[in-house]
DNA sequence: TCAATTGGGAAACGATCGTTTCCTAATATG
DNA sequence: CATATTAGGAAACGATCGTTTCCCAATTGA
């Protein structure tokens, strides 16, 4: 008789069981990651900052790049599981866009708008020559469009919101205001600036 | 009896002529660290990309870090000169936003678009561990900042917009939108999507 | 208890990094 | 013409890159 240690799906496999948390792990590179980029991140950062040997890495991962998808894999669950129970909160539609806006903009300024937003360095840095980050960003910003759109289509319906506005394009624009916020929390991450931002894009909703 | 060829402001020194033009060769490093990022780019990228060896690089600059600041001082310069001939054109405060806009929306999508923006790739990628490269993004972001709050004001003393609306909190907004734009352009350069943004942009006017 | 299997970790790998050196070529100055 | 100065360019530099190898430790299944 023994404990099952292993909570996953799977039973666990044979051989020597590894030592350290793969999610745990994938949080220290993430911020290594979004801090210093993919091509300023050596093997040996994510080592110091993992707190594992190069080989333990490479056991777990094809590659270096193995590392960096995973990372972002995990940044973009825990970041929509943070935004998911931030908008469960939304009283209407018009509730919902401004919970998504300062949802943003509480994350892009101060220390973690100096510190960064991953999707926004994986669209700068990657996008060009990684087909499969780039495609990887590119869902993430459609889910996040389209999350703004059927908030403003709820407040259409729920009055919360102007039925004149076009939700499609406004969706759009939001979208584009949230990762200019990041851009800009790089080298001025002022709060009241950045919630100025959020206030003047609600006037769209009128 | 000999030409100058020299047509800066200081006369020819001593030793042999340098064989090619700096602001030719700044040009393509411009694009090379704009599309692969200042980490992402080595110094032979750089060699092919500006048809120089390594040897008259380090002639004419001091190191990598010197090539990359030139390059980005050349960018905004050029960029500057651009903005300032669309702007002369501007009818009134309203059309001059409409301008302003449009301008970045044309280099925001389609080819431009995926190549990418070089302040924000600065921004993104050397804002948190180079201070220098810092303050010029930030003085870049300002600027372009100050110009919307500028174009707004007088729009309102002309009558082409609302007396109502912020000019610092909009003009911020603006220059979120813009950068935003510029993030979006790596992964959906579509023309369409991107100059709607514009539109509804525009709508913070009335 | 004994293979088989997998992880931990130190050391070493070839490749490439940014930079310098060294020699020659081309100009200004005297 | 002689000298000083600077650029062009090939080769080489030490350092670090991402990755692999090798050996030992820990586990599963027979």
């Amino acid at each position: 008789m023994s404990l099952d240690i292993d909570l996953g799906t799977t039973a666990r496999s044979a051989g020597r069981p590894r030592e350290f948390d793969i999610d745990t792990a994938l949080d220290k590179a993430i911020s290594v990651f979004t801090e210093r980029g993919y091509h300023g991140t050596s093997i040996s950062d994510l080592r110091d900052a993992m707190g594992l040997t190069a080989g333990s890495l490479y056991k777990a991962f094809k590659d270096k790049r193995a590392i960096f998808l995973a990372a972002f894999d995990r940044y973009k669950q825990v970041r929509n599981a943070l935004l998911d129970e931030e908008l469960a909160k939304a009283s209407n539609g018009r509730d919902g866009v401004y919970r998504m806006l300062c949802f943003y903009a509480e994350n892009a300024h101060g220390q973690s708008g100096r510190h960064g937003c991953m999707a926004v360095g994986v669209a700068v840095e990657m996008a060009v020559f990684d087909d499969e980050a780039a495609a990887k960003v590119e869902r993430s910003m459609d889910r996040f469009e389209d999350t703004f759109e059927a908030l403003i289509r709820r407040g259409q319906e729920d009055g919360s919101v102007s039925r004149s506005i076009e939700p499609k394009a406004t969706a759009r624009l939001y979208l584009s205001v949230v990762q200019g916020l990041r851009v800009l929390g790089k080298t001025s991450p002022n709060r009241e600036e950045t919630f100025s931002v959020v206030d003047v894009a609600m006037k769209l909703l009128d």
